[in-house]
DNA sequence: TTGAAAGCGCTAACAA
DNA sequence: TTGTTAGCGCTTTCAA
């Protein structure tokens, strides 16, 4: 219509208007449509596409209603890792009608806790967490606190009894382990650094359990640079006899470990065999390419998204089932070079054997 | 107050009573405290204090107020560098007291403007976009209709006329081919891929100009898999004399072209010069190391994201600036070993020479 | 300098 | 099956 000025962004009243109902009949429409007789309904429903309308979610969440909205707090948003996470959990989000806000709180436990009040002011309906710290009492208490579900990701969230969705890392690292001791590798170390991290040392839990049922003791050194990895490297080979194969933790041991093997100007795996948790880009394209421990990205993203759902669908319900809601995934070895198989056998393993 | 049953999260009003003053007056500080009594001011900071009170966003924005939330829109989170933009982003965003919601395009023109529309309805004050397509008329029709300010990020939105932030995508590409010719490289190969999207079609830019500076003809190849470039290196090993460099527009051309070397068992850089544009993690632990235009990640996040909340700050202003408003960060080029370099050259050279 | 009152767009008792 | 009414927590005229 012209000479109309302010049209701007429909709002309910203009399509009760427009249909010549009441304000709740539309909400009612707007809401599942139950109790509305199907000549108002189309009407409605007909005014609603006519004018472009769609509702105002804050105006919505104000009055109580969900707001549309869950959140994340991760340690870091440009670790592939937790951005890979984040990419899933945003498309079941959307699959849900859902916005994702994120946060990253760079380890620190305050950021973190500043973060999540500030998620709550906002009204999400729930959070995927990644916490920071193994422990933090004052994050504990606020998490206690909460009507909305809470889901942990990669970290538990056990002192709060909430639920949380990890990779089997133990499992992981004990296949992988066993992998390189069935080369025949006798000395396998595992190179790690935050050892305070669950994932972590779970990893390590596995690593050892592994070299143990092998009859052999764990060889577990802690490192910072690829010069610590180079030292450890120097003083394995100088020493032992037998032939050495390294099982790192991560990502970042494993690139510490790459460079300090190129610097010691030695071969992989003819001097050093090596296997590392944690695939990444390059891995395959590495001389020799690297094996792996593959965590399921995607798949702890989804799944930690979809309990949220779930829980946020079924209220109380995430109370109730506390820790035992929690869901392990696992990993898969994929076999390349580095760890001492031929080319020809690239292959992936699943790790549930 | 033991027996008090139902505190909860408490409200203005609830600081109003504690103080012993209005609701506006409790309005009047948390929104800066200007034509307060220094008495009542005291005293509500004081209730405020005490309460651990904090304001509900989505009441506030409701009545017309700024959210706190501003959007991003990226093709992809798991790039690492879109998150490591969007972390940036994230950062500035909470330095100015907002947070920050991400949605993934994955490339769609429709799930990008869905996205854009949801985000809208959460009534975002801003949003950082790094569009899709080049070309989008609905959605350039949509951004025309919007009140709130947009920058894009990475991509041009020139077509809307706003200002957006990228790198000097030309200059990098520019650079890195003159260092490949200055090392006497006669061939320098472009490979690249997407040549749609406007940073690739900058870099190839760049790239051709510095070929023809030179008085040589570009040498562009499409590629979309390390077996395309294998074919396309054996075509020109076997072909001319000159020493060949190969100059790749992005991360994944580098890692096919890196594959395809090692499957054709040439040596780098002895056989083919390599330089690439993107920095990625493991390109320092390569052998040889790779040399780079990195560009400048953090740093074009923090710039889109400044000049978003300026042009918050300054309502009306992105209208008037446009595409004027644009910025461009300055590329640096990591020089390595792929490019012929010797160990002890390693540096940093800005490409603003 | 202050507070009462009127909404922002929607939902939910309640009554019809 | 419907509409009227009263808010959700805050901001903002407006009059005092």
């Amino acid at each position: 219509v012209p000479g109309n000025n302010p049209p701007s962004v429909p709002k309910l009243s203009d399509v009760a208007r427009l249909a010549g109902v009441g304000n709740t009949t539309v909400s009612r429409v707007l809401n599942g449509g139950i109790n509305v007789s199907p000549e108002k309904l189309r009407r409605i429903q007909s005014a609603i596409e006519q004018l472009g309308y769609r509702p105002n979610r804050i105006a919505r969440s104000l009055k109580g209603a969900a707001s549309g909205m869950i959140g994340m707090i991760v340690p870091s948003l440009s670790d592939t890792f937790f951005s890979g996470c984040a990419e899933a959990v945003q498309m079941v989000a959307r699959e849900h009608g859902s916005l994702l806000v994120v946060t990253a709180s760079h380890d620190d436990a305050d950021l973190e806790l500043e973060s999540l009040q500030q998620l709550l002011l906002h009204r999400i309906d729930g959070l995927v967490l990644s916490s920071a710290r193994a422990r933090n009492p004052r994050l504990d208490q606020e998490l206690a606190g909460l009507t909305i579900p809470v889901v942990g990701l990669d970290r538990p969230l056990q002192n709060a009894n909430l639920p949380s969705v990890m990779s089997q890392n133990a499992q992981g690292a004990k296949q992988a382990t066993e992998h390189l001791l069935q080369h025949g590798y006798a000395r396998v170390l595992c190179l790690h650094l935050k050892p305070e991290l669950a994932p972590i040392s779970e990893r390590l839990r596995g690593y050892s359990k592994a070299m143990r049922d092998a009859g052999r003791e764990p060889l577990l050194e802690l490192v910072n640079s690829p010069a610590d990895v180079a030292a450890c490297l120097v003083r394995q080979l100088s020493t032992g006899r037998h032939p050495l194969a390294v099982f790192t933790a991560n990502n970042l041991t494993a690139r510490y470990t790459w460079e300090a093997v190129r610097n010691l100007q030695l071969a992989i795996p003819r001097h050093v065999a090596m296997l590392s948790f944690d695939d990444f880009d390059f891995a395959d394209s590495l001389t020799p390419p690297m094996s792996v421990i593959q965590q399921p990205v995607d798949g702890l993203g989804r799944s930690a998204a979809e309990l949220l759902f779930e829980s946020m669908r079924l209220p109380g319900a995430i109370g109730e089932q506390g820790q035992r809601g929690s869901v392990r995934l696992p990993t898969r070895l994929i076999v390349r070079e580095s760890c001492g198989c031929g080319p020809a056998n690239h292959q992936a393993i699943n790790s549930t054997y």
